[in-house]
DNA sequence: GATGAATGAGCGTTCATTCAT
DNA sequence: TATGAATGAACGCTCATTCAT
């Protein structure tokens, strides 16, 4: 008499849904309280059991990974989209800053991995987005030609390490992105988040 | 049945001595473990017992608001002292930004203390020193004059959150700093660490 | 690195024993030492892990009125089994003072807990229990009119009280017991405990 | 350059003042709190330094036999004073009754040593104390014939059992003794406390 | 593959007791 | 003798991780 109580076992036709649930449960979680929500907090608010969080994601890295994976696929299709529009840099690190608005329990996630996580791969590929609408503003004297990728790339942590230690009478983190590009003399503008 | 052995109780006069070694052994904890290590940690480093640390600090954000407060007394003198010299926003700023750096842990301690500490008094003090300054290095042509007390407030916020998540292959503290400022475009030079 | 050795776990399937064998734990370890030993105790007596301990049961209260829970359902069994009887007060009575004697703990918990547990309600419960059988018996002649059910939830708390503050020396709890009933003079007869 | 800061040594001279002021303090804060406070919770209260709280008393117990100590003179005296009197009983009992009314904090630690304290002394001078009075005040036909002396200890059990566990919405200590004392047919009246 | 109970190491904190001054 | 700082064992509780079903 299995099954007396509790959520139904699906069995393996859930796999799949299970692992959406999963990471849109992550992001609801870290928007509202943090990378540092015990890791079942997720589990739970994906109506999914602890075991399969630990079978699809042996790890907070990995359900990190694969947020990053799903930003870097849109990036990388965006940027060649727009491969032949001279405004393409300021699209691709308008929605850059987006993703990284939005992502903020995830990257906390990998920056307090320390040295167990080898980032280079990834600003690797951070680097390789980059690069081609770089120089080509550039090229049309939309952006300065001092600024390198390695200064963008610091651009971003600063982005980053502002927006995560939010502060009780914070303005929202869009404001506050916007404020942290003008400051640096980025001509970009971050566009309002997605509704929903 | 508590001291049995182990380490020697050398009595009241031992108190002050504990006091600075409790503060000192934070700052090389946080330094090289950031603001998470177990409290204790700290006790064991001064080489003090537990009990005592919590007598010195009930709890984090006091020890955290003894370094401020050290920090805030040096900064008020110092911008006393050079209040008549026209370069004394560049000496204030650097050494505030000096502090920073060697200050991350317990700036961090503040920063996820979230509504548990009021940042208000802290904010406006920190605005009181720098009001003088900035407005005497804008007067003498020093600074853009559109730089405002909340811009350099975002600046810092920007500096420490951009420190505050150390990368394994970082150049140090006081280089990445002077970037970020060089980003920003404020005319300040980093001074070194003090030795030792 | 949790569960290298020792416990073997057996699986959701042990989790009904393992609530019954914390409450029974708790039983035999409150009726040793009192309530006020370490929560853990009762985990290692109950052969359970600690965790296991808090997610059966989040705090002692909740221990507590699991048992309470068990006691009022007998009582109120009895009470309706019994309605018809004359005798019925007497029956309930003695139940209620076998297991006030049983469960001493869990009533020091309670008793211990102060304004964190509303107390309204199991006072509430315990005196309808008590009401029919009170009038009953008082219309039988078995017992003197002027006896409250105030009275009667003060000789419960004066039966705890003596009780829980065991004296070397002493008598057993039920004989205790009994010399407090024929001081106030109810005509009840203490059941002797169950064996085992 | 001793005495720099904090309470001044007095010195010996201070020693009787210090031990009367922890006796006080005692009553004060185990009226207050209860007898779980931490110990030096007294020496605060007193105003007087955590080594001469130990010096005066070397643990808890200690404390509670001064204030029994006390008691019993008092009690002693009045039963002396008193002996002649028909109605002695009734004066001794009440007085007996005040005072385990205010002393119910230094009772529970003795209720809470158990073994580590040999209660047979204090009964036994308890037992002395009550022995003329109850015979003579049944001799005087003022009290039923089959009272014997242990019943008047367990009735100061039930007294203290009932007194010590408080519940939010109680009637004061005073209403409540005399409750217990009607419900057990004593016809003793409780004092009201005295003033201060 | 999914479920959710079980495990226990580890952190924060309190407090009894000691002891240099 | 008085003072009060120092010590560290012990408890409450959380949560990462494992594993029987």
């Amino acid at each position: 008499m299995p099954e007396r109580k509790g959520r139904p076992n699906l069995g393996p036709a859930a796999a799949d849904q299970n692992r959406s649930a999963l990471v849109s449960a992550a992001r609801r979680i870290y928007a509202r309280h943090g990378h540092e929500v015990p890791f079942n907090t997720i589990a739970k608010e994906a109506g999914v059991g602890q075991g399969s969080l630990y079978r699809h994601f042996p790890n907070r890295i990995a359900l990190a990974m694969a947020v990053f994976e799903e930003n870097f696929l849109e990036l990388e299709e965006l940027a060649r989209e727009h491969a032949a529009d001279p405004r393409c840099f300021e699209l691709v690190f308008a929605r850059l800053v987006r993703q990284c608005v939005d992502s903020l329990g995830f990257i906390g996630i990998i920056a307090s991995a320390g040295r167990d996580f080898p980032l280079d791969a990834t600003i690797g590929r951070l680097a390789a987005v980059l690069t081609g609408p770089l120089d080509r503003a550039q090229r049309e004297g939309l952006l300065r030609d001092t600024l390198t990728i390695d200064d963008l790339l610091l651009i971003l942590r600063m982005l980053y390490g502002t927006l995560s230690h939010g502060v009780p009478g914070d303005a929202g983190p869009t404001v506050l992105a916007q404020r942290v590009l003008d400051l640096v003399g980025l001509p970009v503008r971050v566009a309002d988040p997605p509704p929903g």
